[in-house]
DNA sequence: CATGGGGTCTATAGTTACTATAGGGTCAAG
DNA sequence: CTTGACCCTATAGTAACTATAGACCCCATG
């Protein structure tokens, strides 16, 4: 059976990426250079289709371009240990639980600041402005 | 009573900021050009001190630099009304709520792609590398 | 055969909010 | 008079793209 033969935009249209973030992909080394066709044009295999599967499936988990890297340098390694796997989706798995810690510290905060200033009033008498003015000491 | 005279680093010093993040928010127009003394080094007054405090409170509050813009302009008409300083604060909160409720979701997700791997396997069978391959068909 | 539209090519610059670096000047203390 | 802390400018780098310009390729229709 041949190899399909795919376009840049049959990968973005089958990945959902757009086709200057493949090429940017390319560029830093995520995706290999891809064969040409006569006029030019980007020629890939099944195969760099899912490697972009799997960096776009990584990336909407929010791991990072680099730890994609590290990821997809791994499984090159069949036989190797799966502990650093494990390592990283661990590090990334704490870092979204610290990023959800400080959202919701925030959003408590904003919260508040919101509801205390209901409607009508002008930019002097604005509770929004007087506490994002973190104590500004009255005398000059 | 004579304006205080502060210099950079007092600036950096009272609001935890770096100098160079303070220059940079003069680049970009957010804090004013400051008088320069003799040996040409910026000189403050209280209120650029004040101003800074403001900007970095809502740093921290995570709006954004052109939010934050936005919000001085409006701080120096008193007498408008304050609904766009609400609607600015409302839409930052919605984003904030937002990006929790993303993150709360791929935590799960990553959270159940962890446990599903426990220990000692190899990079061939390991269900993180599956888990993040996304239904990679098993022909080629 | 020409032309039009859609896809593709390269290369460069812009985005956000900074941070880092190089290479130098200023100032007060010892 | 030299040392060290502070300050100056200007440029480039960071993450992960996005946007733009100006050109080429390919296919179908008139």
């Amino acid at each position: 059976m041949p190899v399909r033969a795919l376009s840049i935009g049959d990968l973005a249209r089958e990945t959902g990426t757009k086709v200057v973030t493949i090429r940017y992909y390319e560029k830093i080394g995520l995706l290999p250079e891809p064969a040409r066709s006569p006029g030019n044009y980007r020629v890939y295999s099944g195969k760099t289709l899912d490697r972009l599967h799997f960096i776009r499936r990584c990336r909407a988990l929010g791991f990072t371009l680099d730890q994609i890297r590290t990821l997809l340098e791994l499984s090159s390694d069949a036989e190797r240990a799966c502990d650093e796997v494990d390592r990283i989706a661990a590090v990334h798995l704490a870092e979204v639980e610290g990023k959800i810690a400080d959202l919701t510290r925030l959003a408590q905060e904003l919260r508040s600041i919101s509801t205390s200033c209901q409607g009508g009033g002008t930019i002097s008498n604005c509770c929004i402005m007087e506490a994002l003015s973190p104590d500004s000491r009255t005398e000059s």
